[in-house]
DNA sequence: CAGACATTCAACCATTTGGTTGACCATTTA
DNA sequence: TAAATGGTCAACCAAATGGTTGAATGTCTG
């Protein structure tokens, strides 16, 4: 049961991290960050073909990274951060804690004291 | 000069999130976790050849998640948990930072605040 | 020195990956 | 209805990946 559990959560990270390594999948996230996309627009500023972009979205779909809903005849790619969650819970247990940018941990600690 | 960072930064995330986008690696990775290790002994609990094991270690190398230091005819592994750095960056930079484990986060700063 | 041990190298193999192209399907618009 | 648009599919290709085996290299030990 734990096994299958596990399994599971294994074969997840595999998917986000495979997905992750690609630098135009790094790339199309970032773009989706923005906004929600068109397979068409997202394809515009890359120098390879929209079937390949195709497959790249496919590949974050699997992933659980994106979700792509069809009106009409365009399909929509929207993000799904959460979908991180696993891969970054992983990278937390591989013991990255305090490695974590303290910079960017200052700004925040202060932002959120400014809020109380 | 810009573009030439960008692209190095970009060559290091791809290494870094395919070296972690396979089981067996990952495996690898969390046993280092507890103490550096000799390459036989990594590969002993894997039903894989030496051989195999060995160009995992070579993956994990070039991704610069650990490092290995010969001592005679032994070849010790160790961690480098500061590794994952760019990519934990990354990770927040694609907007995942709300979702970090806010309990470990406030042990976290508790620890801190006791140490002032 | 001879043998055992730790590790890598080299050649090979099957599968996956990232890309191409051209045909195809569905939907919108003139 | 005809043409244009948005997107996928299928077949193909080159290169990378993850594994095997057997030989080779360097180091310790009896």
């Amino acid at each position: 049961m734990h096994m299958i559990k596990l399994h599971f959560m294994n074969q997840r990270l595999d998917h986000i991290f495979s997905a992750l390594a690609d630098p135009t999948r790094r790339q199309i996230l970032m773009m989706l960050l923005e906004d929600d996309m068109a397979v068409t627009d997202v394809a515009e500023p890359f120098e390879m073909s929209l079937a390949a972009i195709s497959k790249h979205l496919g590949v974050l779909c699997v992933a659980g990274l994106i979700t792509q809903e069809r009106r009409g005849r365009v399909k929509w790619c929207k993000l799904e951060p959460d979908a991180t969650q696993s891969a970054w819970t992983w990278m937390q247990g591989f013991g990255q804690f305090e490695t974590l940018d303290l910079d960017g941990l200052e700004t925040y600690i202060e932002t959120i004291l400014k809020d109380n």
